[in-house]
DNA sequence: CCCTAATCTTGAATGGTTCAACTTAACGAT
DNA sequence: ATCGTTAAGTTGAACCATTCAAGATTAGGG
């Protein structure tokens, strides 16, 4: 056996990373799931081939990353998360409540979400978009317990 | 003297909080300063009044936010930021070089920025959304030095 | 088969933010 | 004006995601 033929693997090798268990395995895991953070990916990870260092897994994640074969998104207050969706450009919706991330197509037809009115002057290459709000669970569990509502000024 | 007649003094008693030292210099350096961090911001109060702490400013800033006072703002990568200017919803560019942020006013026209075209049953309350790309002035610096240029293949 | 650079490992460090327990002072009521 | 309640502030330590450092392995072109 030269090289393991797989998906993933030809993915890293087109890359010029190399083939390596662990990276297939991290690769894998994060096209498998949906918007994992490191940890999840880590367990993961560990499921497929034996133990893999967390500094391992960073750094392959940054690698990945810097490849464009993995997308890093960091919802504000939360951990980063990655997602094995990458190239068309959508958006994410966040639950306030329990953090869930969903994908959203670009909002309005073409990509106006890449014409920000008034640049001052930045050269813009990407536009980030987060939604948020609660999550079909979440507002379901809230409707019953408010535990604290956004939108009250009564006492 | 009863108590301190002050733009920020009064935003403070608007919003049911008391009026201390402190919350008043928080609140005039946010509304002073454009999206400053936590470590600036404790700089500017200890400018105005003596010393705070810093977790003073922390729980200051999250009482501020949530009474909607002051808005943070938390571009990936970086500490959080606070500006003053609030219940627009506008946006924000940020430099991939220096994190330098500036604001935008909602990209088309009205909201379209709220408008998912499927929120998948979200309730969506709001859009956040980040221009990324480079400030006037990294742009003109990179053109001479390009450190790492995100859009070259070949050597 | 060999060599070199990429990758992985262990272990420690960093930095922004939060938690805990106690003290101080704002301000509505007395 | 004084008192009591409780928000706000203080100090000091803890947390957690992520990064840094230095040395051991190994993928893969030559």
């Amino acid at each position: 056996m030269t090289t393991t033929p797989t998906p993933a693997a030809d993915a890293l090798r087109g890359a010029g990373l190399r083939v390596t268990a662990a990276r297939v395995a991290i690769l894998d895991t994060v096209r498998a799931g949906h918007h994992l953070d490191v940890e999840t990916i880590t367990g993961g990870v560990r499921d497929r081939v034996g133990h893999v260092s967390t500094q391992a897994v960073y750094e392959a994640l940054h690698a990945l990353t810097a490849a464009g074969l993995v997308r890093r998104i960091e919802p504000a207050g939360s951990p980063a998360r990655f997602e094995g969706r990458v190239g068309d450009n959508h958006h994410h919706l966040v639950c306030r409540r329990c953090g869930a991330v969903e994908d959203v197509d670009c909002a309005v037809g073409h990509a106006p979400c890449l014409d920000p009115s008034d640049a001052a002057g930045f050269l813009v290459d990407e536009a980030d978009v987060t939604y948020w709000g609660l999550c079909p669970a979440c507002r379901a569990d809230t409707a019953h317990s408010p535990s604290k509502g956004a939108g009250g000024t009564a006492p």
